[in-house]
DNA sequence: CATGAATGAGCATTCATTCAT
DNA sequence: TATGAATGAATGCTCATTCAT
């Protein structure tokens, strides 16, 4: 009886530890890169022992992994709040400035960036690949939408305009990890305006 | 009495070690970035002594540092090349297109991923900052100049745009780094126009 | 009021638990010797959760201890049943045959191999001669009556001869633990054999 | 030039060294198991950095491995030096009773018992696999020539015989390493008698 | 100058044991 | 009493760097 009542709050207790040491590796990832973030100091950063880390993630590939899960699964949230609109450009620029949101938390470019230099772990490749489909797949559909209500240009293949609409969204972020005064908030509109004149073509 | 006449010859050759070391950093850096790239493996791919790369970098953050004072180099070498250039968007256009050049050597857009997740050294940072400036200062040149002729927009500041053009060109190195089917010799095109309406605004 | 009651039931719980523990680090030691047994296992394979085994044990160490006390306990009980025994060889062949029923428990070579690389703890180093002690002294006991009776060669001190006995039992364990193809039941003969040459000398 | 003359010498510097931690092992390994026996106290015992040990040693395994193969080639040797012989009883019980020699090295005897209890990893089983099959192939081929000569019974399998001999030098040596007072010198006769008791039979 | 053996600090990971519930 | 999450000391192993030859 007692147990039935303690499952789900073990449960609570489980998941939130488990934010909490994601939490820690997404700053200390982003702080050092993976293989500067070492556990030692991502346990530290999480307040917790060395071995509770392990009970967590059986390997330090297996954090980075669920951190990427996570932000594929938001990926697809976001997708899923925008299903029933209409305006396909205004979704794709939505979409597109959702990226200068996300570069205010200052962990994120860094992030990026730092995950960006793994190429080691399967694992991870594999998680990469699987965050990039989900993103080529919401970006593609809204594209093609676009294309066929003649809003987007058709002389470029969707797969190529959502490759480009990438390259925006990972040179935004990578510019501001690098540079300081590039204000995320500021480039907003000139982010978007780009977007709309690359949609728009000509 | 030898040495006198073995001086030069020694120099050469030291910078042609120094080269081909520099050359196997490039590769194993790209390929396994910056901590997977022991130096084990790079005394290896230049078919050295672990010794003898010491004699020539007293620090494998050295050697990265040598590669990227390298590449700040050969901006300010292109950049000297256009000096006598009267066209700012054009020259501007053609500094841009350069990148898609860059990115057909494929060991390029590996190198950039890889250096990207290196913040811990000073040493490095330093270098990337560095090599950030000379790139900035030179586009800034002809951002004013092309400002000045009437012929880019002025309703964004030329640091600005400065900072957008290195966002195209990072986010296209990126691009390759990341995606197979992104074909920078196609995408050249785009990257070309997407810089000049860039430039143009509105 | 439930307690009076309740105490009985519960030492027999308790004993139960035990044993049942005992008999799962009997299995997980002969499988994976005693430091390829780790607790976690051991738990599992006695369907417990790893709190609960510290209640019945303070350390691992200690549960070897108990097992090899249990064993020691056997050999006692064994030599308490042929008391009032007057023929010292069938005894002492009874005994010697007994180690080919024991070998019958797969788990018993095994464990035997698992316990003999564990010289560290004191604790398990003194039950490990508490045992060798017990079964010398039921042995020599024997050997000694049989070289009084003119049964067993006298040319070979007591001590000796019982050592003898044991290389063979101890023998007969290895083989059976090592090689698959020595069948114990059908081994026993030749041990028997071997050992009443033993004790008749020549 | 300086190089021909410079690898026989590093040659004999690497077997050299590879010997002295294998001795460092073979002492360690007996006194306290194979998990007891930790990387940094063989490299204490053998003189050496922790990374030298893994210049000569992939693996802790890999070290134990070497240790047996080296035994195997031992075997392979002293078979190899009674090739010529004719009596096949009198070489049978020359092999047994070197086993005698052997365990006047206090060594032998602990590192078997050492070794005994490790199984996990399948390059050390397969090592001791093909030791015990070096060590039978040659019991066997004499065991069959004195069977053929009738010197040795043929109511038992010449395959069981081998198995009865290995019975007794494993018995042999465990009991020197169990027990102090049992003392090879002294035990050398019996243990020569005793096989030359089953072999004769009867 | 070139070499590669030697070094040891540093890291990810394991596991016996504790303790709050 | 039973549980399993939490702990951190201990371990095998890696790798940049040094130095004798």
């Amino acid at each position: 009886m007692g147990k039935a009542v303690a499952r789900p709050v073990d449960l609570e207790r489980h998941a939130a530890r488990r934010l909490q040491i994601i939490d820690a590796g997404l700053t200390v990832f982003s702080e050092r890169g993976y293989d500067g973030a070492t556990t030692a100091r991502i346990c530290q950063q999480a307040g917790i022992g060395s071995g509770t880390f392990f009970h967590y993630f059986a390997t330090k590939a297996d954090l980075l992994v669920a951190i990427l899960e996570l932000g594929t699964d938001e990926v697809r949230e976001r997708a899923a709040g925008l299903a029933d609109r209409t305006d396909p450009v205004g979704v794709l620029l939505e979409l597109v400035g959702s990226t200068a949101e996300d570069a205010a938390d200052p962990r994120i470019p860094g992030f990026v960036r730092a995950v960006a230099g793994v190429m080691d772990e399967p694992r991870i490749a594999e998680a990469l690949a699987v965050d990039d489909a989900a993103q080529r797949d919401v970006l593609r559909q809204w594209v093609e939408r676009g294309q066929s209500a003649g809003e987007v240009r058709t002389d470029v293949p969707a797969e190529r305009i959502v490759s480009w609409l990438l390259l925006l969204t990972g040179g935004f972020l990578e510019r501001v990890a690098v540079d300081e005064r590039f204000d995320p908030t500021v480039e907003n509109g000139l982010l978007v305006a780009t977007a709309r004149n690359l949609l728009r073509g000509g």
